[in-house]
Parts: structure tokens; sequence; C-alpha cells
DNA sequence: CTGAAAGCGCTTACAG
DNA sequence: CTGAAAGCGCTTACAG
């Protein structure tokens, strides 16, 4: 770098962007005390103060973040890991997360995995790399290897639920065995005996889900076999065949709201009417559960609370406390796939 | 610090993550030689370096980001801007511009602004602090002001029709005025003649279809007056009321595929029959379109093409070259919600 | 209340 | 092909 365009041999010529020692010169200090300035240490006159923030303000003065993050060893800044960048049950989660965040002064990045476990251990390690001070991983998919891997380094919480959580990782999750009973209960509660469950991935989510609608289908002393299926074609199919339509089920609890719309859809399409003759309760109550017609009951998880619970938790543990295990309690929300009539 | 915990006085303890001194002592040979074998670069005696990756390996070494770019001046990171986490279209945006920044070894880092235009610009300042290259903004909600002050920092290229997009900034957007004119012949060629319109935000995309659908009816010779509405509820009403209903529409064109969800909802809801009663077409293309029952006839956006084309256009800027103005076609997806008994 | 100096971990001419 | 040195912009003991 010449001399001629940034520094002379004991001088500083300004060029791009201001530097503290651009700051330092325009206003007679040394640059030390126009760091300690700007940070607002205790230690510095008033009225100097004043007077370093007002040539700093002058001068377009925009602190350097590697620079500082280098210096100070941390960044004030979290990670947030989704799984998936389309899922609206993600996100929301994540804008909980930002929200409390905001109110504690920490700042927040973003990164997502495409709903592939490689990519998604390649953000996390670019994540540390980028210098978060700790990360929220939105997502089931990341193996407990490599989050504790990543635990070794600097506090991990877990939003959802992984196959396994390593004691060194925080982690949230909604209450599915509950869930799934809401979901049984309110249409046994409606009559119907023959409920049968839309199955979801082979995640321990959806795993719980299914095995606590088995005990509740029992708990109920509904009658068996109970059925499952995992796809909605299968499903309708066994409704319009006549060698199956006498057990076939009136009322389904499916693992999750997109799944439960392909149903709303299929059923549509095979002519029947919902809920007289299918009545279906999702989970997640996202957005779509309102544009269906009939509108889709679904299973709320308090996406937003779950997300500053996680975030609160990240505190805590990087003040040096354990991290901890929270579970939420989901509740159901009643519309026209289940009740008729109603909107 | 003491030295006892890190440096000797012409030593290196390591203690923590390792640095390249750790494995230039390891190695036995200079840090410089480090950085430069650990980077490529061509003159490194290959069986040199091939040991000092190797003890890089063993020692577990990372490349520490923020000296590295406060060294190197640059990031090799973008930042991608999203409006709105919660919408699709600008998610889909984000993953064409992902993937296209993969390709040319680019990361990304992503931030939103929960559609609010200070938080926007606020979040605009933290990409530039956190050291981004560039940045590609998915809204058009951010003022032509601050896009200015931005891109005389650093390349700025917008996805999204702002209300006026400086020239120091590159920009791409969907031929909207095409994309109504679609809409508008689609359900002419269907007999429709009494074709409203069901308007979006006053943004100039929404503007400029609207634009287009008063041409592109004109044109036609469809005729006066050309009905515009700001309501699903409003339109459903027309239609119902004796008073109007003689001249109500048979044909909608939504200016995007929520408003035309909703509108699908509300005429479901009065009874009306889609599209017997109510042909629909909306904007956008999302997921949604096909959830419905009748599917949604849509006008697609290649959002991945048009993610592509913001990454490349900022690559091009980022070497030096001006910033463009690139317009992309969309074009009209016909399903169930205008084509009688169809998907 | 203020300044000089060393250090954060890396890169990059420069000299051999 | 390799090493010693200066520098990136900031922070933080340390000494006054």
């Amino acid at each position: 770098m010449g001399l001629s365009q940034t520094r002379a041999t004991n001088g500083h010529v300004s060029r791009g962007k201001p530097t503290i020692i651009d700051v330092a010169q325009h206003a007679g200090v040394s640059k030390s005390l126009v760091s300690l300035a700007l940070r607002g240490s205790s230690g510095v006159k008033p009225e100097t103060r004043q007077h370093i923030l007002n040539v700093a303000q002058e001068l377009g003065y925009r602190s350097n973040t590697w620079a500082r993050n280098l210096a100070q060893g941390r960044s004030g800044m979290i990670g947030i890991l989704l799984n998936d960048l389309s899922s609206a049950y993600h996100t929301d989660i994540a804008q909980g997360i930002e929200a409390a965040a905001t109110t504690v002064g920490l700042s927040a990045i973003l990164t997502h995995g495409h709903r592939d476990e490689e990519a998604l251990s390649a953000r996390l390690g670019h994540m540390q790399d980028l210098g978060a001070d700790g990360i929220i991983v939105v997502s089931a998919a990341l193996n407990p290897q490599h989050l504790a891997t990543a635990a070794a380094r600097l506090p991990i919480v877990v939003v959802g639920r992984p196959a396994a959580v390593p004691d060194t990782v925080g982690s949230v999750w909604n209450n599915d065995e509950l869930g799934a009973r809401l979901a049984v209960e309110h249409l046994a509660g409606l009559g119907h005996t023959r409920i049968a469950h839309l199955s979801g991935s082979p995640r321990p989510a959806s795993r719980a889900r299914l095995a606590s609608f088995h005990t509740t289908m029992t708990d109920l002393a509904l009658p068996e076999p109970h059925q499952v299926f995992h796809g909605p074609h299968a499903l309708v199919h066994a409704m319009g065949d006549p060698a199956t339509a006498r057990t076939a089920p009136t009322a389904v609890f499916a693992s999750n709201d997109r799944r439960a719309a392909k149903l709303h859809a299929a059923a549509l399409d095979a002519g029947l009417r919902i809920p007289e003759d299918l009545a279906i309760v999702g989970y997640d109550n996202t957005e779509l559960a309102t544009l269906l017609r009939p509108q889709l009951t679904s299973i709320d998880q308090p996406r937003h609370e779950m997300g500053q619970r996680a975030l609160h938790m990240l505190v805590d543990m990087l003040g040096g406390q354990p991290p901890r295990r929270d579970v939420v309690e989901p509740r159901l929300i009643a519309r026209g796939s289940t009740i008729p009539n109603s909107a």
C-alpha cells in the first residue's frame, strides 16, 4: 500500500472509511480516548466525550466490526440456523427469537440448511467462523454428534425434537404427546370412533404424535385396529373402495398442516364433504389453515413463545448457566374441518 | 494478558483455539508460509504445503474470519435483505440467490425487515457493518434515498420494483405489465367480458398491474367501466346485491395469490361456484395456489431465475461493471379457478 | 481524566 | 521457495 494513499511516515492521511485515528486527529486526542468515549466509558470528561462524539458524527465514522470483534474476542451476535426457510413454522420461531434478542441488545443473523443435514452442519460451522457468540438451531435434523461438537465450543440451543439431545445442549419443544391427545379427544368428543392417523416423517416429533395417538385411542376405548395411513390418497381410496368403506375412518388426525391440506384437497377432489364425510385435524396452525374452505382445525404450537424461550435460555448459557429442557403446551383451535357450519 | 497464559517472552504457548502461529511452530516454518500454504498459493513447495496442511488438520485449526477479513479488506460474503421472512415469494428468491452464490464461491447471510421500512434500513446498515461485500435487497419498500446512500459504499442490487431506483443501484423485476395482460387475455379468451381487478398495495408493482389491466381491457374493447375492487368482500357483496348483480364481474384478476386466496374463500363462503360464478386469476404462483380447491390459476414469476440474475449482476458490479436493469418475463399457469373441471 | 504501547490473528509486499 | 516485518482498526491493561 503506497504512502501517498494512506499514511505518511509519521502522519495519517484519511481515505475511504474514517477510522478511529481520523476521529482522534480531528478531535485532537489519542485514539484510546476515542475508543473509550465511543463506548461510553465512565472515565471520560463529559465535554470531551461530547466533542469526540460530534467529530465522529461529522466524519460519518462507523466502528469496524471485524476490528472490534477481533480485539474484544466476542461479537454480541447470535446465529439462527433454520432447517427450512420455506416453512412458516420455522420462520415464525425465528421471528420470536429475533424479537427477544432485540430486547436484550443482541443482534442475530440467519442461515438455513435447505432441509439437508450436510448443509445444516456446514452452516453451523460457517456461523461459528463468522463469530456468533451462540447459536439457536431451529431443526430436529442435525445429528447429536454435530450438536455436541458445536456445543463444546459455544452455547447451543435446539428448538425442535432431535433424535437425542446431548446434555451440553439446551432445547425447547412442544408437548407432542399432549397435542395428539387433544386432537383425538376433540374428534372423539364429536362422536367419531373410527379415527385414523395420517403420519408424518419418521422424526421424533412425528413418532411421538403417532405413539400418543395410539395411547389416546386405547385410553378412550376406541375400536381396534387403530388405522394409520402414510399418504392422503391411500386414505381417500380406502373410503371409496366398497371392500373397506364400511370400516373406513370418519375422522383423521394429520401429523402436520401441510399433510392435512393435501388430504383436504384429495378428499374434495374425490367428492367427499368435509367434515360430514371426513373430519380433519392438522398440526401447527399455520396461516394455510385459515385459507382453506372449510378452514382447518389444528393444534397450535406457541411458536413465538418457543423462540423467546430459546433466546433466553441461550442468554443464560452465555452467562454460564447450564442448559435446560423446556417443553411448552400446545392447544387445539377448532374450525370448520371438524365442526359443521362453522367458519 | 498474563505471560503465563498465552505467550512467553519469545515463544508461543497454545491455549484455546489454535492460530496460524501454533501451526507454524508445530510445522517448523514461519507463519507467513502457513498463510500462503493454507490459501493455496502456487509458490509453496508441494511437500511443504502438504505437511502444513496435515499439521493444521491435526490441530483442528480454523482460520479466524475476523482477522482474515480485517487483513484482506473484504469478506467474500454477501448480504441478502428480505422485506418479509414470512413470504414464500421472498424466500424463494433468496434461495435462488444463495444457490447462485454457492456456485461462485460466495457465502451469504440473511436478514429481514419485518415489512418495516425503518427496520429495513437498520438491517441494511447492520449488514454493512458485518462486512458484506455487496447486498441484494429483496424488497420494494426501501426508499431511494437509503438505497443511494448504501450504494455509495458498496454494490447494491434490488429485486423488486421500488418507487425509484437510483442509477447506482442494480435491479431485477418481473414484467408486471405483461403479467397483467396475460391474466386479462386469458379470461377474455374464456369468454368473460366483465372482468374486474382486485388491486394490491399502492406499490409500483401493483400500480403497474393495475395500469396494464386498464390498458389491456381497452385494447380488447371490453365494456366500460373497468371495475376495480380493493377488498374481496366488496366484490362478493356486489355479486350478491340485486342492485349490482346484473353488472357484477364474472371474473377477477387479483394482484397477488394471497389476495386471490382470500377472495376464493369469501366467494365459497357466499355460496358462489368457482369458476362457474366467478373465475379467479392470482399472481405469484405460490404453493398456496395448488392447495386450494379448485386450484388457483396464477401468473408465475421465475423467482429462482430472478435470484440468480440478481446475484450475477452483483458479482459483475463487484468486478467493477455498472449496474443493470433486468426485466424477466412471467407466464400464466392455468388451473381450476378459471378452467372448469380441471385440477 | 488521558496517552503510549502491546495485542487480537491474519495477509501482503519486500527482501533474500 | 521462504522469512521478518508492517499493517488491517480496534481494545485494554498500564502508567501517569
